[in-house]
DNA sequence: CAGGCGCATGTGAGCGCTAACAGCGGGCGG
DNA sequence: CCGCCCGCTGTTAGCGCTCACATGCGCCTG
């Protein structure tokens, strides 16, 4: 039981534990060649009924399980998928790698998860190393920063590699939400509401996803003959949006809306928003990014552009399992449309 | 590039897909045997500098990566850890998910990740199963659920693993934080502030967190000589924080603190409270738990027992390596203590 | 100066599985 | 009635690596 008694176990009677059953010890209790087993448990159509039986039987008494290493060396297919992520604790990346197991499961595949700690491109190509190395047989990238979207022309071509969140005009497969269309409802509904114009509050700008945001509400603006104001700089945390806020009501600017990038973000911004006394969405109407669980309980429950996290994982799965199935045809950009949520942090200006 | 073209090409030129570099076109470039090669890799010391050399370049210009598969089967360990998980999109699994990942990376193992997407014994089993036979090293279960704490006692003993806020008094090591601690200082926060008695929202009853709060709510106020109300079953999700919030003041009761078993439904406390003309911490005192990123931004900022998330996972990944190492000596249950973050939603009653 | 020891490297035998082919009966067409 | 094909099962040869042991060489020791 204890550590001594342990190390003088291993090494004297070593033997007394027993090996682990492998396939010819299932293949000699049902009376037939180990060829038959792995016949039984790869394609159990090409073995007559009744030795399957037999087969199954042995297999269920002497609680066989194949060896993973061994079919995967034989083989060449390991039956991992590989999944990049850079923070799985933001609730996006949590909600798609979520998703994105769930389907792999159901493949019957399972999922090996490097996180990153840095966004650089070095990074990324180092984990999509590490996982190749592994032996994965395909991997999703969650790396919605721009440099990991560079990264991904470097993998080599014939390497099934699926985005999420990248860059649509690359070469690679991509499932992603059109953040674009997205920030245009997000800044319409402002603009339609009557305010004359629209703040952004970004989020970090290696970030594909904040940028095409931005480029959405700009773009918004400018169709509308506004001359869009300066964007302020976030990092996606309420910490940044407070900041945010602080900056902007401090700036002596006339405003009336703001479009923020993420839905903590806004929390941020209608925490100092109340600390100054500004009502929301009295006087100034504010519309995150994303629609998490927590917005609509917020003071007040906050209008967004809702994002199909778990849909975007789902199909991400499935591109990349077409893909592992050499099925070369079929989409390799899917785009899902986000909604705009409206609730009671908007309204038209006073 | 065409699917028809592909599947021509591998049947009548398959040789001019270059094949993997394995150890012996490594040794052949070096001018060594296979062996050596694969010192250098795990022995690097074992050879001489010279040859060493020789070799690391021999890799480098081949772009030379082992297989993980064989070099699994030859020595029966995969480098692979697996954690089982039930969401990983709450904020507490998604950050000790995380902190594991990143221990694990450091020591150079992967991971491997099941969720389950029930709370059952079954599935918790099913999961370790899956993992095994994939041949993890070791397992972590972040699986806070009774079931789960209870399906830990049918895993082979001599298989490392190590649970994460499971039941301190089981045979499995254990990193958990104090739960009971925890409920302890925010019922005693608020008897202090002279608060008659604290009410209870509670999280889901098969969570064995859930239910470890709930005793150290009541045993607090039990020893206050006060009899403890009926606490209110939650779910954890700010929904549920709301509709039982409505449910308390609907109830009646002359209720002045409320203890909710996390900051997600506390805030949806809080909006219910806001919604029937309620002030907190004017007319309700409220305290969450887990401070997570946004309860300082709530309105009124959040007091909450702060939970390190991060530091439990790290501890379990480490107990875990011990335990890879064969190294069984050293603690097998480590207790992380919790600490009330006093914000704004409390204050002695009216 | 013989014996021996330690260091650096090589050789051969597996790890447990699958792929490819071989064998072996029985039914069918020529 | 012979040959052939088909359905089922067995045999053999790896997959790419590590482990255990063998080898060769220089050096120390008695």
């Amino acid at each position: 039981m204890h550590s001594v008694d342990e190390g003088r176990d291993a090494a004297t009677v070593s033997r007394r534990v027993p090996r682990q059953v492998v396939m010819v010890d299932v293949a000699r209790r049902a009376g037939v060649s180990h060829q038959t087993v792995s016949r039984v448990i790869n394609d159990p159509e090409s073995v007559r009924a009744e030795t399957r039986e037999k087969v199954l039987a042995a297999i269920r008494e002497l609680d066989y399980r194949p060896n993973r290493a061994a079919r995967a060396l034989a083989t060449g297919r390991t039956g991992t998928v590989g999944v990049v992520a850079y923070d799985t604790r933001l609730y996006g990346p949590a909600s798609m790698l979520h998703a994105i197991q769930l389907a792999a499961q159901d493949a019957g595949h399972s999922v090996n998860i490097v996180s990153l700690d840095s966004l650089e491109r070095g990074p990324v190509l180092d984990a999509v190393d590490r996982l190749r190395s592994q032996g994965v047989d395909g991997i999703i990238i969650i790396a919605p920063e721009v440099a990991a979207a560079q990264a991904l022309i470097e993998i080599p071509a014939d390497f099934p590699v699926v985005a999420v969140e990248g860059l649509l005009d690359g070469p690679t497969p991509v499932v992603a939400v059109d953040q674009f269309l997205g920030a245009t409802k997000a800044t319409r509904h402002l603009l339609d509401l009557g305010h004359s114009t629209v703040w952004h509050i970004t989020g970090p700008g290696d970030w594909y996803e904040a940028r095409v945001r931005e480029q959405g509400w700009r773009s918004t603006l400018e169709e509308a003959g506004i001359s869009p104001p300066d964007p302020l700089p976030g990092d996606w945390s309420p910490r940044s949006g407070y900041e945010q806020g602080k900056r902007l009501i401090g700036s002596g600017a006339d405003v009336t809306a703001v479009f923020v990038a993420n839905d903590q973000m806004a929390l941020g911004v209608m925490r100092v928003l109340y600390e100054a006394g500004l009502e929301v969405p009295g006087d100034i109407s504010i519309v995150g990014f994303d629609d998490i669980p927590e917005a609509s309980y917020y003071a007040p429950p906050l209008t967004t552009v809702r994002q199909e996290f778990l849909e975007v994982g789902t199909l991400s799965m499935a591109m990349l399992l077409r893909r592992l199935r050499r099925e070369l045809d079929g989409p390799v950009k899917r785009v899902v449309e986000p909604d705009l949520v409206v609730r009671a942090s908007t309204a038209p200006p006073r």
